[in-house]
DNA sequence: GCGATGAATCGAAGAGTATCGATATGATAT
DNA sequence: ATATCATATCGATACTCTTCGATTCATCGC
């Protein structure tokens, strides 16, 4: 007989955090974006490799059209939730998604719902 | 040469509504214990099929220890999400988990995250 | 060091959510 | 029909979220 045991804390901690990182439209369009960066985003020339350090900030508010500051916060809490990094190159800020969280969000998830 | 498709307005605004509903730990509690019934709630007697109805809101309620309505609010965000099913039993009503939608949710987050 | 640029942080206002108690609605027994 | 019980809905309050513009912090070129 295989009981169904409760997430730890810390699991369900996670999920809740995810949960409400995408409980918001343009955030979840943001990472839906950065699925494909080359296809959504225009290349930033000599910065830095993309494939490395993802889409320049400047990029993502552009598409947005949102307040600057507004962009930041929404990121920032992609960032927290563990669904992107932030990779800083002089004065350019870049976000790619992290597929490792990604995953380990999506097994928890398995494991709860 | 796979080009990664944003999702259907559909399919994002179901995933916002599951997001939501599940971006409250009562709420997410409440569906993790209606994965294993029978170890969470008593039965409840005579009433009806509990595999079939699933557990009553009172049990719910009780185990939750938060206001009546509060609880009736939360279950109808979960049913407006697809996530559990409700049955009404003369006076007492049941809810389940709806795991075809919980899979088809799953299925909608694998092709977009 | 100064000025310009990029991005994080702050503060504020309006909208949305969590939660309660009160009330309305629905079902049942008499 | 009436009283009781179960649950949905309503209204209110406190808290959180969304979004903006302003400001601060970090980086760069001169």
């Amino acid at each position: 007989m295989a009981t169904r045991t409760a997430s730890s804390p810390d699991t369900s901690a996670h999920l809740l955090e995810v949960f409400k990182a995408l409980a918001n439209p343009v955030r979840l369009q943001v990472l839906q974006w950065l699925r494909d960066p080359e296809a959504n985003f225009p290349v930033h020339e000599g910065i830095a490799d993309p494939h490395e350090v993802g889409v320049c900030v400047s990029h993502i508010q552009g598409r947005l059209g949102l307040a600057q500051s507004t962009v930041s916060s929404y990121m920032a809490a992609l960032e927290r939730a563990g669904l992107v990094v932030s990779t800083r190159v002089g004065k350019w800020t870049h976000y790619r998604r992290d597929e490792e969280r990604i995953a380990q969000f999506t097994a928890e998830l398995g494991d709860v719902l």
